[in-house]
Formats: C-alpha cells, sequence, structure tokens
DNA sequence: CTGCATCCTGGGCGATACTG
DNA sequence: CAGTATCGCCCAGGATGCAG
C-alpha cells in the first residue's frame, strides 16, 4: 500500500509535484469548462467562422451561451475576433496559434473516447451472453 | 471564410468526421465528468488508496462525492475495488491498466495548462505597464 | 471504516425578448 | 447580424446523519 510508482508512464514522484500537476490540469480544465468550449475549438480547428456559423453549426448552443463563451474565449486568448464593418455588419471569430496548441491535446481525448466506447460496447456484448438464460 | 485547412496539427478533413471527433471528446469527457475524477486518477496514478485516504488527500471532496465518483468510475472501469476484510474493513482503490492509459493525456492537459498560467501572467505584467501611470 | 439517504443551495444553462 | 437582459429550471455537489 505503499506510494510505489509502478507502471506510471509519467513521472511525478512526490506529493509536491503530484499538487502541481493537479494544479496545472486544473488551470488548463477552467479554460475548458462549461458544455460548449472544446466543441467550439473543434469546429473553429476546422476553420474561421462567422457567429451565425457557429451558431448553426454547433447544434443546441444558444446564443445567449455561445457570445458568453467567446467573450470567455478572446479573454483567455483562445480565439481572435474580427469585426468586419459591411453591410450588415459581421463578426468572424478564429483560434489563435495558442489554442492550436490545445488541439493536440483534445486529439489525444478524442482518441481515448474512441477506444472508450469499443470497451463498453465489448463489455456489454460480454454480459449479454454471461446471462443468456 | 472557406473550410481552408491550415496549421492545423491534425486530420479532420469534413463534417462527418469532425462531428465523430467531438462525440469522441464528450465519450471521454461524460466518463472524467464532474470536478473530481481527474484529481482522483491523478492521486491514484501516484499508488493504490484506501478510501480514507483519499478522502484526506483530495482536499475538498465530501464522503458522498467520493463513494459516488468511485462508485461510477469502477462502472467505467478505470477503478478497481479491493476489499481487505480485516479489522476493521478498509478498501483499496487502485488505476486499471486501462485508465493508465489515460494518464498521458491527463499529462498533456497538465503540460498545456503550466504554459497557459505562464501566458496569463505575462500577459497581466503587460497590462500593468501598459497603463503604468 | 466504508458508504448511503436526505436536505438544500448556487450557478450553469435554456428560452425569450430586446438593442444597436 | 451580433450581442444583452431577464426569468427560471434543474442538478451537481456541500453538509449532516445514519447503517453495516
Amino acid at each position: 500500500m505503499e506510494n510505489k510508482i509502478e507502471n506510471i508512464p509519467c513521472e511525478r514522484q512526490d506529493h509536491a509535484s503530484c499538487d502541481k500537476h493537479i494544479a496545472a490540469v486544473h488551470d488548463t480544465m477552467d479554460v475548458l469548462h462549461g458544455k460548449w468550449k472544446i466543441t467550439i475549438i473543434s469546429l473553429l480547428g476546422f476553420g474561421k467562422r462567422r457567429y451565425s456559423e457557429i451558431l448553426k453549426e454547433v447544434k443546441g448552443i444558444s446564443g445567449k451561451m455561445l457570445s458568453r463563451e467567446l467573450k470567455d474565449m478572446e479573454m483567455n486568448l483562445l480565439v481572435k475576433r474580427t469585426v468586419i464593418s459591411e453591410q450588415p455588419i459581421s463578426v468572424v471569430y478564429e483560434l489563435t496559434d495558442y489554442c492550436i496548441e490545445l488541439l493536440p491535446v483534445i486529439n489525444s481525448l478524442a482518441a481515448w473516447g474512441t477506444r472508450h466506447r469499443q470497451c463498453i460496447v465489448e463489455q456489454f456484448k460480454q454480459e449479454r451472453q454471461d446471462i443468456p438464460a
């Protein structure tokens, strides 16, 4: 029951560094918090978009939430906002280079999620044939 | 404003794969949902722990939440629960090999979080000397 | 010690209507 | 078209107490 490190593919060795690690994770999660930000980032990873386009393409999001999230993300330097002064006015959002560094992270989340879904499906099948009668 | 992919270090090319990508991310986030799971995983990445040890080491968590989260994680095959029939009874939790695959993902979250914190600090300093008078 | 039931509060988020 | 204001629901999660 000791603090033997085994099979752990990372380099956390003591309580202090463990706490720092956790704090760092929370820094990221704070930035990504809420129901929508990751989706928005994924979408914008696809290319710059206007407000109304995002509204359409992110299924289910309301206008209030979208502007709130975008404002938030702009403050966190994740997104660049550009006003196009035409008729009528339009606003374009795009990922900052900084935020683009998040994409690989999000990709790794996606990769694990894909495997996880398969695993759950397997498990389900398994259970169904364990109790067949 | 087209769907030009540029500077994007990942391979999402069309709407269908983009949607799948997003769904996969949500699969992962569902598993990690709530205020505590990532922290618990990080801690257990450190070595197996008893219930009461986790309760002490994860600052701020309540008993209710801890058992709820652990049960949840057990169902998702993230954690292995072992009852030690001694006096008094104790229960040991440890990461499954499956969950250990999540550690690199969490590490990448931490890595970005560390950089982000530095970036925010820089930005703050910047602003303070932009409006010094 | 481990873990569940109950009660309760805050705030995340949706719906709608309104302004520039 | 972009964004704000108001209202209110709902549920994650905190506190406490009980059970095995």
